[in-house]
RNA sequence: GUGAGCGUAGCUCAGUAGGUUAGAGCACAAGGUUGUGGCCCUUGUGGUCGUGGGUUCGAGUCCCAUCGCUCACCCCA
């Protein structure tokens, strides 16, 4: 038997529902603050990846899908959306100083990892991106956003996780003293000592006991931030405050993409296991420059769609129902109901029957499972009477009309 | 890439120190009322016990290999 591919899954019956009323919500609160769609493609040239996420980071070192297409083109089925946005509008030069640009995005992203819970190779993510306001309003705008689309979606438990990872020149000097503590320190771990070679602050991250002991005395990076890194973060605290936005600081976030500066946060849900960040983002004013475009500085995150539908339970939808459900035994009740259930359902009500030859009993039987409201019998007795039986399913009472009211019978309920 | 756990019916799982034709619940189907659903009762359909090899008189059960799934590490949404 030929199966999905590792990572790979189906989403049907009952989750399909549920994705469904989480996609469209989630376009509706975008589209209310003002977000505009971008459909992007899913295969984009690799570069373009190494070039934004950064060649050191564990995405673009051992997670891409990359392939030598049949023109000999080295191309990446996308990991990330951001790195696609900022492509698109510098490709269609998008970009005025008059104009900020508010895009979303939505659809699946792919890396090759190993799956467990929260975690899959094909996954989804919805995106919001900001672009062209270098002021904590930015970031205001997204996280407000995000926490009226969090709240409309039922997600309670959560919680706003921020930082500030300073602007280039702050972060220079905060590495150095990172690193120049970090030396007196041997104890740590293996690929935190790889990390102080290509990415020091992401040992700030690091999982390890021992590595965190060492790193909670460490110097922190609000304390190395400049003067301007740090007025931004106080009005985008105050921002938040205002608008009653609850947050956390924490000096140790870090993100895995290389291309944040200044402001990054994480949203985490309880519920989840290990893999409980559920939505991150950040500022990254100079990813557009740094591929070659424009200067636009922008803000944005993205939400694991994945990981928000595991926190939903079964109320989030509500199950089909059909409004009526037809029985007939014969030629005679075929040929006046069959026309009939094409025309209710080109009015939109929802209509169903059973063409087989089994029994009254077994048809019934197939109404309730289907929930039924309302079934309609038409067998002999109906039919010799000139009328047919309209049975109310939920309070058990039936009732005999006349065979031409079936034409208007969305109106007999 | 590393580690641990688990693979028995469509689903959730039992299966005792290896011992006849491998079980239950749910789901599905038929009947219990010659035309009335849900609840209940009866009956039925459905399994190469993941796959391959080994030990044994005998393997779902023990051993080895392999594949798959899950969770965790790592990393990330």
């Amino acid at each position: 038997m030929i199966t999905s591919v590792r990572g790979f899954k189906d989403i049907y019956g009952k989750e399909a529902k549920i994705w469904k009323k989480l996609e469209n919500i989630i376009r509706e609160v975008f589209s209310t603050w003002g977000f505009e769609e971008v459909r992007l493609p899913i295969l984009e040239k690799t570069e373009l990846f190494q070039r934004s996420i950064g060649d050191t980071t564990d995405i673009v070192e051992k997670e891409m899908y990359t392939f030598i297409d049949k023109g000999n083109e080295s191309v990446t089925m996308r990991p990330e959306g951001t790195a696609s946005v900022i492509r698109f509008i510098n490709e269609h030069k998008l970009y005025t100083l008059e104009k900020n640009l508010k895009l979303y995005y939505l659809g699946p992203m792919f890396r090759y990892e190993r799956p467990q819970k929260g975690r899959l190779r094909q996954f989804h993510q919805a995106g919001v991106e900001f672009l062209g306001d270098l002021t904590p309003y930015a970031e205001f705008e997204v996280l407000s956003l995000m926490d009226c689309l969090l709240e409309k979606v039922g997600i309670k438990d959560r919680i706003l996780y921020i930082n500030n990872l300073g602007c280039p020149d702050c972060r220079k000097t905060y590495r150095n003293s990172l690193l120049k503590y970090l030396e007196n320190n041997q104890d740590l771990c293996e690929d935190c000592n790889r990390r102080k070679i290509t990415n020091p602050l992401r040992i700030l991250d690091c999982k390890q006991e021992k590595c965190k002991e060492i790193i909670k005395s460490a110097p922190k990076i609000l304390d190395f931030i400049c003067v301007d890194c740090k007025k931004h973060m106080t009005k985008l605290k105050e921002l938040l405050t205002l608008n009653n936005i609850s947050y956390e600081i924490d000096p140790f976030i870090v993100r895995g993409l290389d291309y944040y500066i200044k402001t990054v946060f994480e949203v985490h849900a309880k519920g989840l296991g290990s893999q409980s960040a559920i939505l991150a983002g950040g500022r990254y004013d100079n990813l557009s420059k740094d591929l070659g475009g424009y200067d636009l500085p922008a803000v944005g995150w993205a939400m694991g769609l994945e990981r928000v539908v595991l926190l939903l339970d079964e109320t989030f939808v509500e199950d089909d129902s059909l409004d009526f459900f037809f029985i007939y035994f014969d030629d005679r009740g075929e040929k006046i109901i069959l026309p009939l259930i094409n025309n209710l359902r080109k009015k939109g009500v929802k209509v169903s029957y059973d063409p087989s030859k089994s029994s009254l009993k077994s048809k019934l039987r197939k109404a309730d499972k289907l929930k039924s409201k309302y079934v309609v019998i038409l067998g002999d007795n109906e039919i010799n009477n000139g009328t047919f039986t309209l049975k109310n399913m939920e309070k058990g009472e039936q009732f005999a009309l006349p065979l031409d009211k079936l034409e208007n019978l969305e109106k007999e309920i």
